[in-house]
DNA sequence: GCAAAAGTGTTTGCTCTACACCCATGT
DNA sequence: ACATGGGTGTAGAGCAAACACTTTTGC
């Protein structure tokens, strides 16, 4: 069955940038190719677009699809449509990156044919395409945007200790951060719950637990409220 | 001559919303569409993806040729991707943003059949397709980026006072600036070039003009400089 | 000489930074 | 008791905000 138009058109196709975060690094889902081109090579999630399908939600698909996750945090990224960027073909493909926390979703098995693994940041094969360049522009883009939007959470389970989102920034901006500055500008910010609860299962005193609170966020950010960190 | 594919693909599209800026308002470039469907109505200046050409090259050369506007700033903004947003069939379309000054382009007549003007932000009428939500986008995104990136001066010609600098953040940004601080705080990062100009044609005492040095804000970048507001 | 905008310094308060110690818990 | 991280306060520096007057030029 062909489909078939007045003028030529580009493929379009949908790919994911996944980040996860464990107690070490930040960490990069990557898929392993099943066909050619660029067969055995590590590539992004993704996948073409299907007419009358938004692209976010082939993203979606697709990245559930290869390696089982469903429900995360996508935004869009950017689209890269240099005609070059695949072989075969123009491809215009549109770029999201996903935020998940490592916790609750652990080296996932392949699903498919394919096989998915977590890999760490400063630790990635070379990659099918041009996806080398998505995945630095994600990692700017999630550097820059960590800052002044709240997506950190994203990377943590529901229930976290500060020391674990202090990390989380760490990790990501790459630098230490003052203890106590830091917890003074986030509580400061009251967007935070104070849990009645306390880690379990750590060597030393067990820290208290804290939950983001998105709704107090979003009417805080109705009446002005700006979040940097 | 036709074009048949083994899959259904949805057709791909780069639209620009142009802004400009007088010494009243800023304004935003409209074309009004010669055919259906949305005959008659305004709409962004955009067109049909061509296979082997990246989408920022179909941006500017669709600008181009329906607005004259050549050499412009122009940054990818957001893929929009809903398969209504086109009446009659799935239409991927990737939207840019450009900022020019209107001084060096006044309002351009049309250069086909259609007609092309500049509408105040404020007073834009109902568009064509989703091109308001493509425009509000584009507001939201110029908004917040003119803080924290030196795109100001794209709204400028290349030498200005520091009044009309002042002028554009205070547009944009929809709020009085002080002029003291704005001053302090924008020649103390030294970007900006003090010339042996004045301006000329005003009927009051002429303002020394400056100019911006992408070079030297291209170095202190690299050295870690941020700009911002 | 008057209108209109250019240009300039200082004070005040706040926020960010840097820094050190005691506390609670598990082993 | 000791090791590990949890949790807290404060002083100093630097930055941002608020504010008023003098100067230059054109008409």
């Amino acid at each position: 069955m062909n489909y078939t138009y007045r003028h030529a058109r580009p493929a379009v196709t949908a790919d994911c940038v996944v980040f996860g975060l464990d107690e070490e690094d930040l960490k990069v889902l990557l898929v392993q190719r099943g066909q050619e081109p660029f067969q055995g090579h590590w590539a992004l999630p993704g996948g073409f677009a299907v007419v009358g399908e938004a692209l976010e939600d082939t993203a979606r698909r697709e990245l559930a699809e290869e390696t089982g996750l469903k429900d995360v945090f996508l935004e869009q990224l950017y689209t890269f449509s240099d005609p070059q960027r695949d072989p075969r073909e123009h491809v215009v493909t549109v770029a999201y990156y996903a935020l998940v926390n490592l916790s609750d979703h652990p080296v996932q098995a392949a699903t498919d044919a394919r096989s998915a693994a977590w890999f760490c940041i400063d630790d990635i094969p070379k990659l099918a395409f041009d996806h080398d360049r998505i995945l630095q522009t994600a990692y700017e883009r999630l550097r820059g945007k960590i800052t002044y939007q709240p997506i950190g959470f994203e990377l943590l389970p529901e229930k976290f200790p500060l020391r674990m989102l202090q990390g989380v920034y760490e990790k990501i901006l790459d630098r230490p951060l003052d203890k106590r500055n830091f917890r003074k500008k986030i509580l400061s910010m009251e967007i935070l719950e104070e849990l009645d609860e306390i880690e379990t299962d750590v060597g030393h005193r067990a820290a208290r637990l804290y939950r983001f609170n998105k709704r107090v966020y979003d009417d805080k950010v109705k009446q002005g409220f700006i979040f940097e960190l």
